[in-house]
DNA sequence: CACCAGGCCGTGC
DNA sequence: GCACGGCATGGT
């Protein structure tokens, strides 16, 4: 097994991408639709080479993460290759607000209404997300009536304080970490998925519901710091393994 | 009918 | 600093 681009494109860093059915996948990025069957399809595109993270030596990765302990090379070996995307920091920004309290298909579907009413149509049906000018003008009630929920004035508050995403590029993790919850709706666990898809912060460890389950079960008395320089995928590959576990 | 989902906010101690 | 209830919505 080498590439698991379905887990890389809909275990829950991205909701963008779609499942064609056709054994490929596509999805409305850079302005326009973009189809990928395999990893090759991307290495052609100077855009998708950079979103898919090419350039970084993976099966280096996962060789190193799997000799860490027995529970790694379980979960690395369960799978294969999970890649950490190039997202846009304001599209990861408003999925992993949508992501909280939430399970991956509603997350998807809230991702393409929000698409439909402030995004743009580039083919028939397949709409870009909203950036945040796109947004400016919605209201709660808006945000409400498309259900989001309690999460309406968390995309309000992120979108008044859209310049903190820019200002967080040059911020050392913690300062990142700390700055991104400014923003209202944006915890710890959020903010730890914004920096890891978004701006290759690869010493996040999001600790969600599953999560919190393998590290007090496989890794007790044990923290992040433990899976470094490897945090982010061997979070991603415990994530992957235990989710599929049930 | 419960209970859960890639949590966070506000409040109270 | 930590514990707790509440929160919109849809699926099981």
């Amino acid at each position: 097994m080498d590439e698991n681009l379905r887990e890389t494109l809909l275990g829950g860093q991205t909701f963008s991408w779609r499942d064609d059915g056709d054994g490929s996948f596509s999805a409305v990025l850079d302005g326009r639709v973009c189809r990928i069957g395999s990893l090759a399809d991307a290495a052609s595109d100077p855009f998708l080479s950079d979103y898919f993270d090419l350039s970084y030596d993976y099966e280096k990765a996962r060789e190193e993460i799997a000799a860490k302990d027995p529970v790694l090379r379980e979960a690395v070996e369960s799978t294969g290759t999970i890649r950490l995307l190039k997202q846009d920091h304001w599209t990861a920004t408003i999925s992993f607000i949508l992501s909280q309290n939430n399970n991956i298909k509603r997350i998807t579907g809230l991702y393409d209404r929000l698409s439909r009413r402030y995004g743009h149509e580039v083919e028939p049906g397949r709409y870009t997300f909203p950036t945040s000018f796109d947004m400016a003008q919605a209201t709660e009630e808006e945000l409400r009536a498309l259900g989001t929920g309690f999460r309406a004035p968390f995309i309000l508050d992120a979108i008044s304080k859209a310049d903190i995403l820019d200002e967080v590029e040059a911020l050392a993790f913690d300062e990142a970490m700390e700055r991104l919850q400014a923003i209202k709706g944006i915890g710890p666990k959020v903010a730890s998925c914004i920096l890891i898809f978004s701006y290759q912060r690869r010493e996040g460890f999001p600790l969600d519901v599953w999560m919190k389950r393998v590290m007090r079960e496989f890794y007790p008395g044990k923290d992040p710091s433990y899976f470094h320089p490897y945090e982010a995928l061997s979070q991603q590959y415990l994530f992957s393994w235990i989710r599929s576990r049930g």
